[in-house]
DNA sequence: GATGTTTTCGACTTCTGGTCGAAAACCCAG
DNA sequence: CTGGGTTTTCGACCAGAAGTCGAAAACATC
């Protein structure tokens, strides 16, 4: 009973979310794409082994995040022999463009080629963790560059959560959660003028729960961190 | 390598959230209390070991809900060899008293006695999750018997949350959201009378997502369900 | 300098949740 | 059966968060 660590990684590529997929050269599901990951080392921690396997894929110095998805274990998720697979989230900044190997490629979330295993389900489920994730913690900082205009901002939210996104409301939100602070200085208008954008940052580059959302706060109520 | 199915068992005892452990007669940690679980067999899911397992502690029949937690993967989490555990949040209404063996106690979740491998921090990822999941999801209905009162369910909130709930509030945002439903009937009032409680039941007794809480919604809004 | 473009900001509105206190509906004691 | 105690329920009011809209700001090109 063999045990496989498995990675979602996700990226807003040119407007449009993006997993990571590589395309198998031998059966089963040959030709079918499969998430990168492989089996775990006898010694070897879950976390350890899966940035390790993802080395073989890309450079993991660019992922921004990294968190345990969900483990699967039905007995005929794989056709030949039993192995359990547990699978990771993965994101990585727009803007950057990580060397990859020949046999893999980025493809649209939302329009998956031939699967190979349960792949597809673990995509989904990805994709699933990080739209919910979005609305109350700041994993927002996963997918956008160190420094960024809000209009940036507000494409990689509207590629993620699959549905228009207001500038403005986006920018009092995550103000007003503290998430994203000006830096000061601006972007250089585009082609055809435009006042030029404020760049942001957020700030504060790991995960971090929102904890307004609840049925009712605790009485000591914890002053909200405006700038 | 071997894997291992645990399950983080909660219900509302006496107005105490706790959670169900057994007492270890053999090292390792020998009188130390572990979680429910077992070995997973080898041509068996996840979710039925987890259930096969449970029914020798406790009558799985109360089980309201269950959900994949979290895998544990450290070379190190089990002194002699190396196993894996893939844990589970599972969930009993209150009201109930299941028949538990011998060695099988429940214990209050904030204050956990000596635990065998790390399965402390197992109940504090659950806790974690089951607070968090009553903000954004109906998970309520799998804490409280199918017809309850208002204090009643203002009470499984507070052990489950750790902190006082308004039952104004209470009712009046689970009734916006569509998630529970007057009976028609009401509760006999109590010793020194008072007046009758009306009873609520849970509108739907399998888990939903609440849809608020975007950052922006989807354009074309849904109208809250209303009863 | 006029026009077009993009960003930013403020004003207004709506929705959700928090607080409080009064009224309702019961019990019991005298 | 009347008054006091208890618990639940409900309405009124307020604060805060979010949605919508449009005008103003700051650039470019012609």
């Amino acid at each position: 009973m063999g045990h496989e660590v498995l990675a979602v990684v996700l990226q807003v590529r040119d407007h449009v979310l993006s997993v990571l997929l590589w395309q198998r050269a031998r059966p089963p599901y040959e030709g079918g794409w499969a998430l990168p990951g492989g089996a775990l080392g006898v010694a070897e921690g879950l976390g350890p082994s899966i940035r390790r396997q993802l080395k073989q894929k890309v450079d993991v110095r660019e992922l921004t995040h990294l968190e345990q998805l969900e483990t699967r274990g039905a007995p005929d998720r794989h056709p030949l022999t039993r192995v359990l697979a547990t699978a990771y989230l993965g994101l990585i900044p727009a803007g950057v463009d990580p060397l990859t190997p020949e046999d893999t490629r980025w493809h649209p979330a939302d329009r998956l080629p031939d699967m190979a295993f349960d792949h597809a389900e673990l995509v989904d489920s990805g994709r699933r963790r990080l739209r919910s994730k979005l609305s109350y913690t700041n994993i927002g900082f996963a997918l956008a560059p160190p420094v960024f205009t809000l209009s940036e901002l507000t494409d990689y939210y509207r590629a993620a959560l699959g549905y228009e996104v207001s500038a403005t409301n986006l920018q009092r939100v995550l103000l007003r959660r503290g998430q994203i602070q000006p830096t000061g200085a601006s972007a250089p208008p585009g082609r055809y003028g435009g006042r030029p954008a404020a760049l942001y940052r957020f700030r504060v580059r790991e995960l971090e729960v929102t904890d307004a959302f609840a049925v009712l706060r605790p009485p000591g109520r914890i002053a909200p961190q405006v700038g």
